[in-house]
RNA sequence: GGUACCAUGGCGGAGUGGUGACGCUCUGGAUUGCAAAUCCAGCCACCCCGGUUCGAUUCCGGGUGGUACCUCCA
């Protein structure tokens, strides 16, 4: 454990950075809204999921992997995967394994750690009506014609979260009259509702039928994050912010009034994406997918793209910052193709010569970076930084007055590749083979491998016998297939651009 | 109507009460048969108006602009 690092995290409920304290070291609880499975999932799914990672990974750093316990849901029933179902004619389940398969899938392409939990919703029917019951019994909330409702106005700190207060929320409140007339007041929220004749349905003593969203996410964290032991609250909850209101609201209510105690002790919150100075959004239609990303880009390019903003800030998503995520990582690949993955993972290397003293304390910020809030932005500054001294092979800085250029030793280049590394795989970069990374996936059609080199092979020919007119030609029919040669003294390589 | 966040160069995006992060792009040079890669050099910014201060991009007030939430959404 780094027991030195003081990791700090904006609390949306507090509106303020803190310094981030577990309530047991020994054992850290996070737990993150997961997706519906009733489709693809698209890039701005992903920036939760990489924001949550992120965050994950850094307290597995600080406490230790056996001590962090993250959980993200599958949220299995609801509306849209109902409808969905019914269009193809096959049973829900069909469509939520196939498309939570899909989630994981994407996800890990991106770079990103299974969670240690993944709790599915309608595998925790009977917590969730465990504690529908407990929050009727209680008096938080009541039937009405086979629905059942929170009661908003018995929960005081209602709106603490988001900033809302119930005055207001009346104001903006846009609810069919027909729900209404069920409510006591309207933003009373469901915790229950009968199925129509089809659907599927659950028994419970208040009637047969399916949950609201929000209960699953309290019901599953008390099932898989607390217990008698560690009480009901846990340390972080995370998600997109569009689900501060009301998704999250709804969770701190019937929690708190569950079991009288908080939810979470940090509430973390990522931005939007932005296409064209618009959020993408389903219904604005402007999204994109992880899936169709990820047959033009790398995953490990899209992870550093919306790693390449601020988590909370929003982030214009675009072909260009794709572009750059890119070029930086080919910058990135290529010191370990220069160092040689042998030298960077094999033993520190014995140096008969002086150590050179060293001037940049670069290597040792990268974590410092991480915990301010994960300032992801400023670590792969820091990361590019080294890159550029690596690159040169020496450390530049100032010694008293003049500035000094000093060579690396040989161990200090090691230890600072490994510094490099290591802190980019935290981030889960540079996960890849460099050879692999350059040479990319063979697109459809295109020359293959062998081809490849039979092509370089004629143009060593032509070269060696001074024809440039053939050499070009050769460099041409490359060009057109998106494939860069580069001539160095050990002959040709070629990579994918 | 209510609430929240944001405003930095061609683009992305940090940070700071006083020497203009960093990346990408671009320009010039070195190198190369030509390239690529690499190296060197260079260009370019802190929304507006007040206030505090010796000094503000950074703090305070006002303005303007942008985005999001109050409805399924990460």
């Amino acid at each position: 454990m780094a027991e030195t690092l003081k990791l700090s995290l904006y609390d949306t409920m507090t509106r303020e950075k803190r310094e981030f304290v577990p309530t047991d070291p020994k054992r850290v609880t996070m737990y993150c809204c997961g997706p519906t499975v009733y489709s693809y999932a698209h890039i701005g799914n992903a920036r939760a999921a990489v924001a949550a990672d992120v965050l994950f990974r850094v307290l597995r750093h600080i406490y230790g992997e056996d001590h962090v316990e993250y959980a993200r849901n599958i949220t299995d029933i609801d509306d849209k995967i109902i409808v969905a179902a019914k269009e193809q004619g096959i049973d829900i389940s069909e469509i939520t394994t196939k498309f939570a398969k899909i989630y994981n899938d994407d996800l890990a392409a991106l770079g990103c750690l299974m969670p240690t939990y993944q709790p599915h919703a309608t595998e925790h029917m009977d917590d969730m009506v465990a504690m529908i019951e407990k929050l009727i019994v209680d008096g938080y909330a009541y039937e009405s014609e086979g629905h059942v409702f929170f009661d908003v106005t018995k929960y005081d700190d209602y709106g603490k979260l988001s900033g809302n207060t119930l005055d207001q929320l009346k104001q903006g409140a846009r609810v069919g009259e027909a729900e209404y007339a069920r409510k006591k007041n309207a933003a009373d929220f469901v915790l229950w509702k009968p199925s129509k004749e089809d659907d599927p349905s659950w028994d419970a003593p208040f009637g047969a039928g399916r949950p609201g969203w929000h209960i699953e996410c309290s019901a599953m964290i008390k099932k898989t994050l607390t217990s008698e032991k560690y009480g009901e609250t846990i340390d972080i909850h995370c998600g997109g912010q569009d689900l501060k209101f009301p998704h999250h609201e709804n969770e701190i209510a019937q929690s708190n009034c569950a079991h009288n105690a908080p939810l979470a002790n940090y509430w973390v919150h990522n931005g939007f994406l932005q296409m064209d100075a618009e959020k993408m959004s389903k219904s604005l239609g402007n999204v994109k997918l992880i899936h169709e990303l990820l047959e033009t880009w790398d995953g490990e390019v899209l992870r550093f793209a919306l790693l390449s903003g601020q988590y909370r800030g929003e982030l214009d998503w675009t072909d260009s910052l794709l572009k750059q995520a890119k070029n930086t990582l080919d910058g990135w690949y290529r010191i370990l193709e220069q160092e040689g993955l042998e030298f960077i993972s094999g033993n520190e290397p014995e140096d008969i010569s002086l150590e050179a003293p060293v001037l940049s304390n670069r290597a040792n910020c990268f974590l410092n970076y991480l915990c301010d809030d994960l300032n992801t932005v400023n670590v792969i500054s820091e990361l590019s930084q080294l890159k550029q001294n690596l690159s040169n092979g020496y450390d530049n800085g100032f010694d008293g007055s003049s500035p000094r250029i000093i060579p690396f030793s040989l161990k200090r280049k090691w230890n600072l590749l490994r510094s490099f590394v290591g802190t980019a795989n935290l981030l889960g970069l540079l996960q890849k083979d460099p050879e692999e990374w350059f040479r990319g996936k063979a697109q459809e059609g295109g020359l293959t491998d062998a081809e490849i080199d039979g092509l370089i092979a004629d143009r060593a020919q032509a070269r060696a016998d001074k024809d440039w007119g053939r050499s070009d030609e050769i460099r041409d029919v490359f060009a057109n297939e998106n494939i860069i040669l580069e001539d160095g003294a050990d002959g040709t390589t070629w990579r994918r651009g």
